[in-house]
DNA sequence: TACACATTTCTGGTATACAAAAATCCATAG
DNA sequence: CTATGGATTTTTGTATACCAGAAATGTGTA
């Protein structure tokens, strides 16, 4: 399942980081020519980064009329976010089965850290420390292509997921909801880490509301695509 | 996310379908002079349907060394099944939740269909209608994005999944599991639906060994890839 | 001024040419 | 007879050139 050339392996690299991490938005094009130009390359590996991350679902490319960032319909994101709730739980309920002492020492040490930056409020810091947190634990489900799947929809929701945190009391119940996940965890009950991180992850009722809100214009397209 | 040209988009589809149906075994050889010739195009539509199923995960590309139908190794074939398992549970749940009343009809007929092939003792026609009836309730759900993720895990997982049928006995209990997951959801029953569901996707214990005795020498690689 | 149509231009889709790495084959030496 | 080394060949990775289709622009007429 390797990607192709080494060129265009970096760019899929390169540009994933940019999209995940929000410099790249949805709606932005991704024109062939710039991007070959930018990077020095051809437009050969430019076209086959493109693909792939066409493939992954990072970017949405009509024929004839050139890829941008993907951007989705509100069904889209509600539909996603049904399936990643159940995708977490799913590596929660593995990794209390399966997590070894270190792996929850790690989950440990990593739940301390989004605490102590939950408290200084620096919801990008705390952004970080939580994506670590929730790795560890699709990690602890030793489920390799689990762990795959569940990484690949995060990131395509990445760019709407971020945008949760910076509603105020956000960080603080999520910080909350870490603490009993980590309980669940290490006291192996399996059931209970499943559900608290479907609770955790599913954006339902009014949380979906607070969501939409907030997503900025171009982020989602209209219904009739 | 629609895919590129459609040259490549044909070829996507054509290959797919000759991996999904057993044309193409895992392990086979796609180098792309070959298949520009077979196909009367040039190498750039081949490597971008390669690059696409990569993507996809049906075949394997090693840098400078080419690509072939995919071959998973035994931990990857119980990875992917508990997973499979696990999304087709949910779509179970889901189903039961919303399926209209239309869509039961036609899922009826569907298992009645299964019934009498099975009868029948054909394991082709019986593999089928099979396919539809599982189809039937991914539609179910009503979730587009969940109905794309299964699909491709169960096309990952067709060529494995094929042999089970052939096992003696299989089919006919296939069969009444069927009947089973139908009275779960139509009447409703989400969660009894789901596990019902699990239970019969998942390949565990006695039927694992089974499933791996049957497996054609190449279809598996070894765990050291 | 607004709309329709033609032309132009720009971008993506396809083919081909070239370069580099790997696999193969053959010869030669042990 | 086998193994090793290098030359050859095959195949992939990259660049470039060419073509086609869609959007943009401009012009003329109502």
């Amino acid at each position: 399942m390797s990607r192709n050339g080494k060129l265009a392996t970096d760019l899929v690299q390169k540009l994933e980081r940019d999209i995940v991490t929000g410099v790249l938005k949805p709606g932005d094009k991704l024109d062939e020519r710039s991007l070959s130009e930018r990077f020095g390359v051809s437009r050969t590996p430019v076209r086959e980064a493109l693909q792939t991350l066409a493939g992954s679902g990072l970017v949405a490319t009509m024929p004839r009329r050139g890829t941008i960032v993907a951007s989705i319909t509100v069904a889209d994101l509600i539909e996603m976010f049904e399936v990643m709730a159940e995708l977490e739980a799913m590596c929660a309920r593995l990794a209390a089965r399966r997590m070894a002492r270190t792996d929850i020492e790690k989950l440990i040490a990593l739940g301390n850290e989004c605490g102590t930056l939950q408290e200084h409020a620096d919801a990008d810091a705390y952004y970080e420390a939580n994506v670590n947190f929730h790795e560890v634990i699709y990690a602890g489900c030793r489920n390799s292509f689990l762990e795959r799947q569940t990484k690949n929809v995060r990131n395509r929701l990445a760019p709407y997921r971020r945008l949760q945190l910076h509603r105020p009391g956000r960080v603080k119940k999520s910080n909350a909801e870490h603490s009993e996940i980590l309980d669940a965890i290490s006291t192996g009950d399996a059931e209970r880490a499943g559900r608290l991180m479907h609770q955790h992850v599913a954006v339902q009722g009014e949380a979906l509301n607070d969501l939409l809100a907030i997503v900025p214009r171009g982020y989602l397209e209209p219904l009739a695509s």
